[in-house]
DNA sequence: GCAAATTAATGATTTATTCAAG
DNA sequence: CTTGAATAAATCATTAATTTGC
């Protein structure tokens, strides 16, 4: 709403919804008997001239193109970053396994037969700064259906709550993730879980079945370590 | 980027547009398998555990949903705002001639040759529910097509500048419009018949006679109204 | 220009709802 | 019908962004 000595007009709330109601059915640049209408409609509302519609459908219109160009260029740079990224770690994208995600079905390679990780750290160049990389190598239960683990919360612990699928026992096991996680991922087996019931039952049915937990293994990349600094 | 001593994560502009691009291709709910390979690859790009990212996808997801509601009831309400603002100011909207607005093609009907506009109002049934049209005639200066008239500033007037359209000077014409406008639109009633197929035929009918005219036919058929509102 | 104050975004947790199995 | 698993909604808490007064 305008102030009393307002100098410039100010659109009341049912103006804007108005004029913004039309622009959304398509008007864009009224000519001057539309102006002049849509003026004597608007003047039921507030205060206002011809020239505010004009200049606001005007304005509106510009910057409607700005924002629509501002988007699409950001999302071009970003676009062309992720690229960028993806040349120098070609990994990048290539580990979602699950077919339960169907935009990356063209992007994943995980072989559940062979997965065999293993822990990998070195050092090497990236964009002209020496990187350190490492990789884990975390026992996890065999058999787990990885695909059907889930991640909860228990009490004031992250679980990792994996399902062995045992041919006798369906059971699901869980696996807790020792907190603070923040050192990464020091995750470790659970070959008599302290956890709930369920896990009781596991241990049972697996004490005949010797079913060791053989090291499943999870490739983990923390974060860039510089090797020097400036 | 998260400061030294931080309670908690802050994505790195890295982490967030990998981020949304998984989003984007479709993620939506990553299983522990998939929120640790993430997490292993944006922990390259700054710290980062698999709670962080299980965390972002459920909180992404569920804004996303809460924007998207938001902003239908928002359009819902504006609209019946509208229509309930129709109901007491049945003019409204319902002067938008020119067929250069695409979106209310459906709704105008031009006729250059004939010289009166008509206006209806009447309830019928569609569908089961009552629904209210409207037509009007509008008084405008004579042998102006409307649809090419603009407007501009000259000096410190308001023009409008219309083409009287003679057939042997094709010069614009400029006429001043007064101020205040604000009191425009004299529409009157008329009982005359429906809608798109008759202007058309009128217009057909119509289109070698003499177009001379001034007035443009406009039957409008606004959005639906119900008639009765909550 | 800057810094306190205010507001908006969004990460993290908790609570409610849905749905399927038994 | 009850129960448990999974998800969605609501809420809390902290950080980023913006406004405001000097």
């Amino acid at each position: 709403m305008a102030p009393a000595g307002s100098s410039r007009w100010c659109p009341t709330t049912q103006q804007l919804m108005m004029l913004e109601e039309m622009y959304r059915s398509g008007v864009r640049t009224p000519n001057a008997n539309q102006i002049q209408q849509i003026t004597s409609q608007l003047s039921l509302y507030g205060k206002i001239e011809g020239k505010n519609v004009f200049y606001w459908f005007q304005n509106h219109k510009a910057r409607e193109r700005l924002r629509l160009r501002k988007k699409l260029t950001k999302q071009l740079q970003q676009q062309q970053q992720l690229y960028h990224q993806l040349q120098h770690n070609p990994h990048f994208l290539h580990y979602l396994d699950s077919p339960a995600s169907p935009a990356f079905q063209h992007l994943s390679c995980y072989n559940p037969a062979s997965a065999n990780l293993f822990l990998q750290a070195g050092i090497h160049d990236e964009g002209g700064k020496q990187v350190t990389n490492y990789t884990w190598n975390i026992d996890i239960p065999e058999n787990v259906d990885k695909n059907k683990a889930i991640m909860r919360m228990y009490g004031s612990d992250w679980l990792m709550m994996v399902d062995v699928g045992l041919p006798l026992s369906s059971l699901p096991c869980y696996s807790m993730i020792s907190r603070p996680p923040l050192k990464t991922l020091e995750l470790f087996p659970v070959t008599a879980s302290n956890l709930k019931e369920e896990c009781n039952n596991i241990k049972n049915n697996n004490s005949n079945s010797s079913n060791s937990l053989s090291s499943v293994s999870c490739n983990i990349t923390p974060a860039k370590v510089p090797v020097s600094l400036p």
